[in-house]
DNA sequence: CCGGCTATGCAAATCGTTTTGCATAGTAAG
DNA sequence: CTTACTATGCAAAACGATTTGCATAGCCGG
């Protein structure tokens, strides 16, 4: 069935056209009754406006995009998708709240055409230094916010996932009663690799040891932070704990551990970052953070809306990160 | 910077927007030279058409919707979540490449507005009988297609997921050895507990006893699932073997059956279907099968874009389901 | 009675394409 | 020399809203 349009609207209520759409925007004066009439009728007829229509002449396009420069699908295998998804699934359900449809975007292929895809903002999920997504996005002049700071780009706002605190947070728990920690990141460079290691750094001096810290290739996945692993603990005997931020990792030093026969947590504490379905199905269960993604999510689309708006973004606080005692580091 | 319109470029090569609309869309003849000359003062001036000026024309949002009725984010936990969002990102891929963007649609929720989506479409995952975002597509004229079929709703294509051969791959599995099959599913009625269900009903009949089957409320989650499993193992001492579809709820069992004393796979034999981290990282890992999930994207992709267009939906085979061995299960 | 204000609403331009219907010139067939 | 047809391309009308710039009427104060 064809929708009605706003002239039929307008002739069925006996005004103009310019008088319907001023009683629905209210950008001028319509009088109360002439309004109430025409808010009837369209709901009588079931009169919608053409959101295409609508955004040919306000140049809007309704649509947000998330993005992460992180293999989306299988490249990676299912790593990364958890925490991304996460995000995702929060984000859609802010986005529809806020009248935008969250669009899913893959990562760049070289090949890959995007000129259809025609948004009003995007939100990069951890990007990494010369992100591929964000460079495309703010080339075209697409307004953009970051999930995590974008390393070098300190005029692309942010939604602070706190990862300085995070790191503090597992660092002093995985350090309680003179364990000595390590850190392992990973190589691609982003901000909360970053301040997690520069944490780390201080963290290490403060208590007077030397940092070890090593950083696994992503690609390799679970397999080969579990390779990494058992370097760092064959060649640092005295580190009996391990700050390991990306889960997948995580998983790998578990294995790790079990080859080398040192038993979790006795004879080493694990504690890793997202909070997700690895560390709560591992064996053991692994000591993570909330990291609060729903409010992340929240935080960072309505971000991007006050940018795409040009307002000021108001800042708005995240709860902080909260630590989830598991198994793998219990006393 | 403000982009270039078709009556620029027009007037820059010379001739009518007409002209360079039709040697853009090949839908009249344009002379080969100037076109050549089009294309290239088009590139040279970065002339990308307007796509919200052509979907006003055209009538087509570019724009297809995924959603499933399962709570989306928090509602149910994560468990659900996987499965979905493993669609999601493959499908973002295939939707991509056919220049096409995929939104993510959460469930809806009484008071959610749905007005301002505007899509060409949407694909259902594994709907509910009188599923509330199926009806809400297709009472406005939306093509939808689903991924799994839509009980009592024939008219509405979908992509199988096979669920009848893959409730056959488990149960043989599990049933070899003389083992005795109980089923647990789920409370809601989806098709691929229907089917399931059927072919159990079947097999339990072929190899003479009496069908062991419960079902769980969706929303209990695993906890909810443990107890119920606990309940039919304690009222069937000879049920030594359980297909547990729903992965969220397999891991529950796997809580029952240490509470109860019983080890997986010796005096328990376990399969799930979808073959995602719950799965792997259960302990112990746990048989599963492969639904190729990329695949049944792209193909419900490709079913719904053939809808869309009113064409004939040509019907692509899917690999067939694909059992993965794990200890749960294994001899 | 006049200038100036408010309240109310309409006409027409605009957004940037796509598409339909015609126009012209050239050429081949009868 | 018509007629008929092809090749090529343009003008103008959509698409359905939003927005700007008037227009009218009524009213007030001086």
């Amino acid at each position: 069935m064809a929708r009605s349009t706003i002239v039929e609207l307008a002739r069925a209520a006996g005004v103009s056209p310019t008088t319907v759409s001023h009683a629905f925007s209210g950008r001028r004066y319509v009088d109360p009754e002439t309004k109430a009439r025409i808010v009837a009728l369209a709901d009588k007829m079931g009169y919608r406006a053409n959101p295409r229509a609508r955004r040919l002449r306000t140049g809007g396009a309704g649509i947000i995009a998330l993005a992460s420069s992180m293999p989306f699908a299988i490249a990676a295998g299912p790593a990364r998708l958890g925490f991304l998804m996460e995000i995702a699934a929060a984000a859609a359900v802010t986005a529809l709240s806020r009248h935008l449809a969250l669009c899913l975007v893959p990562p760049l292929e070289p090949d890959s055409n995007l000129d259809a895809l025609e948004v009003d903002g995007a939100i990069i999920v951890e990007p990494t230094s010369d992100d591929r997504l964000l460079e495309f996005f703010s080339a075209r002049g697409v307004p953009v916010v970051s999930i995590g700071r974008a390393p070098g780009r300190d005029d692309i706002p942010s939604v602070d996932i706190q990862s300085t605190a995070t790191a503090r947070l597992m660092l002093e728990h995985l350090g309680a009663n003179n364990r000595r920690v390590g850190l392992i990141t990973g190589e691609q460079r982003r901000n909360s690799y970053i301040e997690t290691e520069a944490v780390y750094a201080a963290f290490a001096a403060e208590n007077g040891y030397t940092p070890v810290a090593l950083r696994v290739n992503e690609s390799g996945g679970e397999g080969e932070a579990a390779a990494i692993a058992e370097t760092l603990l064959r060649g640092n005997p005295d580190i009996d704990a391990l700050c390991v931020p990306v889960d997948a990792f995580a998983t790998g030093v578990l294995t790790a551990a079990r080859s080398l026969n040192r038993s979790v947590p006795l004879g080493l504490r694990l504690a890793t970052r997202y909070d997700g379905m690895r560390a709560k199905l591992s064996v053991p269960q692994m000591t993570a953070v909330n990291l609060h993604l729903d409010q992340v999510a929240e935080a960072a689309i309505d971000l991007l809306i006050a940018v795409m708006e040009g307002k000021d973004p108001e800042r708005r606080p995240i709860a902080p990160p909260l630590l989830v005692v598991r198994e793998s580091s219990a006393t």
